[in-house]
DNA sequence: AGCCTATGCGAAC
DNA sequence: TTCGCCTAGGCTG
């Protein structure tokens, strides 16, 4: 369940499990066979930047993850128990291990190749030292669609499909609207919305997105809880009926992601250009 | 047993 | 645009 939040909560799980620790290292799928540089050494701490996770090793040596689609790093209290499954990475602490599966990176890197990852991504909303002005100059200049630079990490670092879907929703904008056609205060409002929706996410670990006068609760329906863990309007929900209108929502493919959207929550963009 | 799916992303065509 | 990678769980037959 990678978007940024999952990785940010990740990042403080593993610092608070093995920050200043002498660490074991080790790969029992045998994949990641660089484990045995930094094994035996003191773990620094956890950071992550957008999707990315880095974990800061003594003398400036870093391991680089990215979860990609599927990928999960499980922290678990206690003795380490007998590997299950294809464990890439497992670090093992006084107190506590982590196992790291299905991960599409991990990586040994340097403290200079770490910095280039961080100088290719856009400002990430989870980020205390991020400047939502790098997103707006790429954004405001752009013909993209706005759901498509919201999942460029170049331009936004941290937002998946699942924010993206609810994000629009939330400012009633329609995902293949142009990104120059928005106003900066919309931009900003949308900055704005994930910073918070976002840290809610790295609270809990779910993505919710309804607002109070929008649950079921509120509507007079019987409690629900998505498929995927959290609750939201727009997200996987093809064919079903919007909670705030009851049209059904639609879904479409751009750049090989699904999109979806309220087709009257979300009406498509009118350019005010001459016609 | 085999197929499908998924909150990602980069390479190949 | 499509494919391939990576894993686990759920569904189908």
């Amino acid at each position: 369940m990678p978007e940024g939040h999952t990785l940010h909560r990740l990042a403080g799980q593993l610092s608070s499990a093995f920050a200043g620790q002498v660490v074991r290292v080790s790969s029992p799928q045998g994949r990641f066979t660089d484990a045995v540089q930094v094994d035996g050494t003191v773990l620094v701490g956890a950071t992550s930047a957008g999707k990315h996770l880095f974990l800061e090793f003594e003398h400036d040596v870093f391991v680089h993850v990215h979860l990609g689609l599927i990928g999960k790093f499980d922290v678990h209290e206690g003795a380490p128990a007998a590997p299950v499954g294809q464990v890439r990475l497992r670090l093992v602490g006084e107190r506590a291990y982590a196992d790291l599966r299905g991960a599409t990176q991990c990586e040994l890197i340097s403290s200079e190749r770490r910095d280039a990852i961080l100088g290719a991504l856009g400002p990430d909303p989870l980020r205390p030292d991020a400047d939502p002005m790098r997103a707006w100059a790429r954004i405001s200049r752009s013909h993209r669609p706005i759901g498509d630079l919201l999942m460029d990490q170049t331009v936004l670092a941290g937002v998946g499909n699942v924010y993206r879907a609810e994000i629009l929703f939330r400012h009633r904008m329609h995902p293949l609207r142009p990104g120059r056609t928005l106003r900066a205060g919309q931009f900003r409002a949308l900055w704005d919305d994930l910073v918070a929706l976002m840290a809610t996410g790295v609270r809990t670990g779910r993505i919710d997105t309804v607002r109070p006068e929008h649950t079921p609760e509120a509507m007079g329906r019987p409690p629900r809880v998505d498929d995927h863990g959290g609750e939201v309007y727009v997200y996987r929900r093809a064919g079903q009926a919007c909670h705030v209108c009851g049209s059904r929502v639609r879904t479409e493919m751009l750049a090989g992601r699904n999109l979806f959207w309220c087709p009257r929550c979300q009406p498509r963009f009118r350019s005010r250009a001459v016609q």
